[in-house]
DNA sequence: TCGTCCAGTCGAATCGATTCGACCCAGATT
DNA sequence: AATCTGGGTCGAATCGATTCGACTGGACGA
């Protein structure tokens, strides 16, 4: 079923059941008629291919995600939702490629092929291969997060170096003076991860302007991990009263940590958190957490997306978001352990 | 960037570029390398809607998902990884399509323009228009669910039916006498939402054989929703000792349900569930269930699909998994509660 | 010595749309 | 009456690949 197909059952030329179809040049009232009902007859749709091949773009945008070896985060999960969402909204189709930073296959296809018509990178690290590779083959791209160079791209990111630094001041002002930050797994900091590090400056930072006592330590991304991970904290630092963490996974097992330790959330122990609003609410204790509004950022990037698809050479925009600490279960006064 | 350029560059037709690339005919080793070498130079790939159209293929496949506004599961996530994962490995990218139950722009694209190869279609009903309309039309596709009617398509399922009467039998095997099955929100199941059919099936039969008292509640896909639902169960039945559950994102409000009436889990009270294992194994307390391997089940599906793509005549194939029920820290012996 | 075969290459047709220039014709303008 | 205008339509070119048929020249067998 091609519009040639059409055309002749339509008694019309292929140029006229186009026009027809896109409404770019006057067609009679009769003959859309007529084009309309071989259309419906025969259920025709045009080729997405050819058409796309003749006007030079997709209507497609690439998603790149990390590998499934790597689980989704529930915020990251947010990210990709609201991204697939906002693209069906303004009728753009979404091709994921999941792919490290490594060079990869599937990655090359969804750049090179002039398969999309422009990219969203999500867990974008520091020094990012795969934003250098974009940049040089000049296709539109929008960074969830941002490398070094923030400049050089479009990107909508969390303000973790802020959030953190909040937590921390958050669980100052409630008495804690010693302090871990749980952050995700070490491979990943020391690839390079943005949050990662952003995190451990917040940290650094806001503990040295209270004067308090903290430690940086790495956590696999799951609850076994985050649950060993609280037990040797608790062991070789027992005046801990408090972690901030920006590692959702660990949180289950920090939480199964401390009950095995005897140790009650928030009356013994505080967490505070950065992570997306509807994953905090929905453990259990309910987490204190900054809430990363995932659903929104997505959209945002969609949005940013277009434009630079529709005009390349517009500047630069950059969206950082540094939402508000909500309290839930899990933060209180601070009860010294020893 | 094209083929001619790459042709007149190194002095040779295009065809011949095309051959080099694909080694359909015999290509001397000299004019190899000098395509190659243009090749690197110009960073030259081929354009994908070019060759899509000329082959009739687009080596990309559909994935239909539940629209975002329908939060995915833990399970539904393990699937999207693993076909991502599964097609990346076959060098087949992945289109998504987030569309419920009724007619919708995205799903229509994917479906019929033939922008896809294949389609994997998720969160079946057991009437689904969307199967219809891929029957229809002729794609080739595989389900992750299935329909009233399974042998009209290939599919890989999970046997909530057997696995939720597993969960009753291993709770009545405890002593439980009286429990609740909580089903997935009431639209869902009232909109013909396969497994929450099956599970109610199933539950129905195990409480009839072991001659128990059941009682079945639709809740909706949260936490909150889970904890009111809990106490309203705990309000009119007294006597219940033990939920068994499909619902993941209800869980953890079951949890906080049951610590606000001051009963423990499994000591006063226990819960087994059907789920995606990695997530079991990860809520806080860890949950006994029937542990689904949504990895697994992605790959299979993918495989079936390209086995369809490469010969659509093949007869159906249909994989029904129902996987054992893991012990972990979620169902005891009954303890009477009145 | 002549035909056969095959590796290696080229030119042209093709996939299915969009789009530009040109044409026709009826009605309005001068 | 001649010209202009513009709605409505057509034919042909085009996008960038793949692929088929045909051609060439050298090796080989009869």
């Amino acid at each position: 079923m091609n519009i040639g197909e059409i055309a002749k059952r339509a008694g019309v030329s292929r140029s006229t059941v186009s026009y027809a179809l896109t409404g770019k040049r006057p067609v009679s009232e009769e003959t859309k008629r007529r084009i309309q009902a071989v259309i419906d007859e025969l259920d025709y749709r045009p080729n997405a291919s050819a058409r796309a091949l003749k006007e030079g773009r997709t209507r497609t945008i690439g998603l790149v995600i990390p590998p499934a070896s790597q689980r989704l985060t529930d915020m990251q999960l947010g990210f990709v939702a609201s991204v697939v969402d906002a693209a069906a909204r303004a009728d753009l189709d979404v091709l994921l490629s999941p792919s490290g930073g490594e060079h990869d296959r599937s990655f090359e296809r969804v750049v090179s092929g002039r398969r999309v018509d422009g990219v969203i990178l999500m867990e974008i690290r520091l020094e990012d291969d795969r934003v250098a590779r974009l940049l040089h083959s000049g296709v539109p791209f929008v960074g969830i997060g941002r490398t070094r160079r923030p400049e050089e791209m479009s990107w909508v990111d969390v303000d973790y170096e802020t959030l953190i630094a909040k937590c921390v001041h958050h669980l100052a002002d409630l008495g804690h003076r010693h302090l871990a930050l749980v952050n995700r797994n070490a491979e990943l900091v020391a690839a390079g991860y943005g949050p990662g590090h952003r995190a451990q400056a917040g940290f650094d930072r806001a503990v040295a302007e209270r004067g308090l006592r903290g430690v940086r330590v790495c956590c696999a991304d799951d609850a076994q991990a985050g649950q060993t991970c609280l037990q040797q904290l608790l062991a070789e630092h027992p005046e801990l009263t408090a972690v901030a963490t920006i590692n959702e996974a660990a949180v289950a097992g920090l939480y199964r940590g401390l009950a095995e330790a005897g140790l009650s959330v928030p009356g013994d122990f505080s967490i505070a958190g950065v992570a997306a609003q509807h994953w905090a609410e929905s453990v259990h204790p309910p987490l204190t957490a900054a809430d990363v509004p995932a659903d929104e950022m997505g959209a945002r990037a969609v949005e940013l997306l277009i434009q630079r698809i529709a005009d390349p050479a517009t500047p630069h925009r950059h969206l950082l978001l540094a939402p508000p600490v909500s309290l839930r279960s899990t933060t209180g006064p601070a009860r010294p352990r020893t």
